[in-house]
DNA sequence: AATTTTCATCGTATATCGACGATAAACGAT
DNA sequence: ATCGTTTATCGTCGATATACGATGAAAATT
């Protein structure tokens, strides 16, 4: 397997902004913590949610929504209820470019 | 080899921050670019990196400074100049911290 | 000693983040 | 129709991030 060869394409200016950007929404505690229990509970109401983080439900409203629009969290409307899932490949997609960065095996691509 | 041996001590609270913290400094596409630059170079000079990024030298020393203090960019003063170079361990194991949460590995630890 | 080069820091301006309470909107139940 | 529940959005605030130019400090050069 070439090494290039699962590295995301990456000419640069896009790709970086585009991994800053879903770095970021995982660079807040709060935000982690909530994936780590979408992880383990698969699909969560917002309230859900709230109930365990101690923040204002607004508060975790909103960083729900930054989770959505990063493409970390899947969103789905359920009667009156929110429900959010976690996108498990997007996640791991995340953590092979910053692996494949890490690596340094984007050197030359 | 058991999957909780290549997970870091995640007992919460700390850990969650502490991922936050590095992965911030990762989240910005000038610190991306800085750090591909210096993987390439392997030892930067400030202004070196300056003649790159399209940045006033007060930002990259600062983006350089953050860089460092997450741990991620090793320093060494040489003469007038100040040599970066990437840590690639710091780099590799934050990258495997993220590969470990989202491969939910960590659930149960 | 004076000058130049290199870099860090300071001060400042602006933008974004992260939090909250209050409110609105949508839905289900009565 | 009304009420309670659930969630999203708005407005606001303090704090932090990001950028710059100007200044200062240290080392090399003249």
């Amino acid at each position: 397997m070439k090494i290039s060869s699962h590295c995301a394409d990456n000419r640069k200016g896009l790709a970086d902004t585009e991994l800053a950007v879903r770095l970021a929404a995982l660079s807040h505690p709060a935000r982690i913590e909530i994936l780590r229990h979408l992880a383990r509970a698969d699909s969560c109401c917002c309230g859900e949610v709230v109930g365990r983080l101690d923040l204002a439900q607004s508060t975790v409203s909103q960083h729900l929504k930054i989770l959505v629009s990063a493409g970390l969290v899947r969103f789905k409307a359920d009667g009156q209820r929110s429900r959010y899932a976690i996108d498990r490949p997007a996640l791991r997609a995340v953590a092979e470019e910053l692996a494949c960065f890490a690596s340094a095996c984007c050197v030359d691509c």
